[in-house]
DNA sequence: CACAGGTCTCTTTTT
DNA sequence: GAGACCTGTG
């Protein structure tokens, strides 16, 4: 076994030795966490505690994957009875054990946000709830929620309190919970919250894991929700040791629930605990570092940390404003390959980053006409394909038919003729007899009014066991997947349509083959419902190979974690980033700005950040002054490059000062804080208090009160249906009425 | 029942 | 600008 200690610095040796009780290690960006974590673990193998006592939990696969690699260089022998999963994962791996200890088979399956979401338009059909009113969205949204919070539909109706709406969302919730588990079926959320649940309700389970894991150790924990926090607690609950690593300054998911008062609150939750803080850098060069604390420093609430480095001092930030989007992914193109040509950075070691995903097609048409190599991440997942989930649903079926999500996604997919009508009336058939829905076209014959339909139906259900038939002698998931696109005639269809949209789908679905190949040659015990397992559970950064001499393009959530020598964030601008969404919250801006400290300190070497003055976004063309976020970093560690225009400068409907033929001066005068924007400008209001206003997301409203804050007027605004809101002038675009 | 063509909404981020 | 959804026609 190597020397654990060698090459740490004091703080780092801090974090290996505390093991036992609870500890909070807080890692500033690019500090060594992950090493921490691995050096802990080797460390708590060589003190001789039994890798099969040890969990570390994750967010994603592939930090899961290279955690265990690294350990696995570390230590002899041992790292793969250490339990290194996600959350996700590992609380699939328990529901598969003990599911049915809260009323679920074991043989469950997940359904993905496209899941969810027909789900969810089934039981607005069934409570006949107006979609045009109450968006499922809007349901889907409320439900998570309260299963980040551990609210189940009891409690979330009796909260509710007769509020109309509240009651509505808690009817909702429960027969959507009621049809997950006839469908035996688990949502994304329901993975955590039941198994918190199934802890909670029977003490043995519980005590068994307890027992079994002597030490756990929880990465990223900035971005755990409540229910994450309790799955925590309760795991850790035996012997109390646990290490959580985190960022305070990194938490970018607080709208998928990430609470971060978990970390802030760490040492109410537990006294005792040991609080080691990482503060010295080893990623990036002074002045990258230096400009991420610009930014950061302007947030409250965070725990004080100054993030330092030995590294060479490196050039300045550079700063690109263009006309168009079009020319600002023209010149990051053209940047990257200039530099890849000089030796600089090759392909791999740079990367584009951007806050919405809209912004990669631009991208993306220019690295293709380039001809610069370039792998997107993220996007249209891969198995939220159309073709893919097609197959999958196939398979869903042959496995568990229960799912009737599964089953009526694919009744009529290829083409058999059987329309709604004949699926309504099998559903009908279905509820009224209390079975499943493939249950029920199994009894075809006896579906009212189904006439000549039943035939159709039979047909499908022979396919289907088929299928099924075809597995139990012994057939391989790949053969089955096989066996399913050539007897459903799926690809021949995607043939004969012969465009190359259907040829990128012919590709997606051999893809899919190859990764089930993959799944019967890697697994244990491949099986069926294993595979879909691990299908249901990966995410896109997961497959990112960064051994490729590609360009990584993906957005600013998805880069957390990794690092490249060569960094772009493109779309610096207000209302881009930080989102217009955003700009009116506080507690939301101050979010963007840990999205763009996570951003900037991706960079190890050279960062460049590019804005665009004119940009489409929605099919509505836009014009957007500099991010603030620009603004706030100093100007000695940024440099505006010589901006020459290839194109006379557009007219701005809001009278924006032309681009002009100057460098720096004249484009840093723009980017000033003083100037805050030219749509932005303070103008007086042409409503006072009182005044009944329009906002185009909130409705109608009144205003109670108007703040100077200096720059922009504050409004504080009741609206009639949005409730109170407080928002700047100039963002708000409010309309007076009458 | 299938398909073509129109309208509407939307996106900020995703395990 | 794209995708989801609706409607009318064959």
């Amino acid at each position: 076994m190597t020397d654990i200690f060698e090459g740490l610095n004091e703080e780092q040796k801090k974090g290996v030795l505390a093991t036992e009780g609870p500890v909070l290690i807080l890692a500033g960006a690019g500090s060594g966490k992950t090493r921490v974590l691995t050096h802990r673990v080797a460390y708590l193998i060589q003190k001789g505690i039994s890798p099969y006592n040890i969990m570390a939990i994750t967010f994603t696969n592939k930090a899961a994957g290279e955690m265990r690699e690294r350990i696995d260089n570390m230590v002899e022998f041992g790292s793969e009875a250490i339990w290194v999963a996600t959350f996700h994962s590992s609380c699939v791996r328990i529901l598969r054990r003990f599911a049915d200890h809260i009323g679920y088979k074991t043989n469950f399956v997940i359904y993905d946000a496209d899941d969810s979401k027909t789900l969810m338009k089934h039981v607005l059909k069934k409570l006949e709830i107006d979609e045009k009113r109450y968006s499922p969205k809007m349901f889907l949204n409320a439900i998570s929620n309260a299963k980040n919070e551990l609210m189940d539909p009891e409690t979330f109706l009796q909260g509710a309190m007769g509020d109309f709406n509240e009651e509505k969302k808690g009817q909702v919730y429960r027969e959507y919970q009621e049809q997950l588990r006839s469908n035996n079926a688990f949502d994304f959320d329901d993975l955590i919250m039941k198994t918190v649940e199934l802890f909670k309700r029977d003490g043995e389970v519980l005590k068994y894991y307890q027992e079994k894991f002597h030490y756990v150790m929880v990465d990223e924990y900035q971005d755990t929700n409540t229910a994450q926090f309790e799955l925590v607690r309760l795991l850790s609950g035996g012997r109390r040791n646990l290490c959580v690593v985190g960022d305070d300054d990194q938490s970018i998911y607080k709208f998928r629930g990430a609470n971060i008062y978990n970390i802030l609150n760490f040492e109410m939750h537990y006294p005792d605990a040991t609080v080691i803080k990482l503060e010295q850098n080893y990623r990036s060069t002074k002045k990258i570092l230096a400009a991420a604390n610009d930014v950061i420093r302007n947030n409250n609430g965070r725990k004080e940390k100054t993030l330092w480095t030995e590294n060479d001092e490196g050039e300045p930030i550079s700063l690109r404003q263009f006309e168009s989007a079009f020319e600002e992914a023209e010149f990051v193109v053209d940047d990257i390959e200039r530099k890849a040509r000089k030796n600089e950075f090759s392909f791999g070691q740079s990367a584009v980053l951007y806050r919405t995903n809209a912004q990669s097609r631009l991208l993306e048409e220019c690295f293709i006409r380039e001809n610069v190599p370039y792998r997107i991440v993220g996007g249209v997942n891969f198995y939220s394909r159309k073709e893919i989930k097609d197959v999958l649903a196939y398979l869903k079926t042959i496995d568990n038919a229960v799912d009737d999500i599964a089953v009526q996604r694919i009744i009529n997919v290829p083409k058999r003729s059987i329309g709604q009508t004949t699926v309504n009336k099998a559903v009908m058939y279905a509820d009224s007899c209390g079975i499943s829905f493939y249950d029920a076209i199994c009894d075809a014959e006896n579906i009212p009014g189904i006439g000549s339909a039943a035939n159709k139906l039979k047909g499908f259900v022979l396919l289907i066991q088929s299928f099924q038939s075809f597995l139990r002698e012994g057939k391989t998931v790949p053969e089955l997947v096989k066996e399913v696109i050539e007897q459903t005639g799926y690809v021949n269809e995607l043939r004969l349509e012969g465009t190359d949209e259907a040829k990128g789908r012919i590709e997606n679905i051999e893809e899919l083959v190859s990764k089930a190949a993959t799944y019967q040659n890697d697994a244990e015990e491949p099986t069926l419902s294993g595979f879909l397992e691990e299908v249901a559970l990966v995410a896109d950064i997961d497959t990112l190979d960064t051994s490729l001499e590609r360009v990584t393009l993906m957005t600013l959530h998805s880069a957390k974690g990794l690092e490249f020598p060569n960094v772009y964030i493109t779309g610096m601008e207000d209302g881009l980033f930080p989102n217009e969404m955003c700009m009116m919250d506080e507690s939301e801006m101050e979010e963007e700005r840990r999205l763009c400290y996570v951003g900037i300190t991706r960079a190890k070497e050279h960062l460049t950040l590019t804005s665009s003055r004119m940009r489409m976004i929605r099919g509505e063309t836009r014009f957007n002054n500099i991010s603030c976020f620009v603004r706030e970093i100093d100007e000695k560690n940024i440099k505006g490059d010589t901006y020459i225009p290839k194109k006379k400068p557009l007219v701005d409907p809001f009278d924006a000062p032309p681009a002009k033929e100057s460098p720096n001066a004249e484009l840093f005068k723009r980017a000033k804080p003083k100037n805050f924007g030219t749509k932005i400008e303070k103008n007086p209001l042409d409503y006072s208090e009182g005044d009944r206003v329009k906002h185009a997301k909130f409705g109608e409203g009144t205003v109670a009160m108007i703040n100077d804050g200096g720059r922009d007027y504050e409004v504080t605004v009741d609206f009639d249906s949005a409730g109170t809101k407080k928002m700047f002038a100039s963002f708000a675009r409010l309309v007076k009425l009458n």
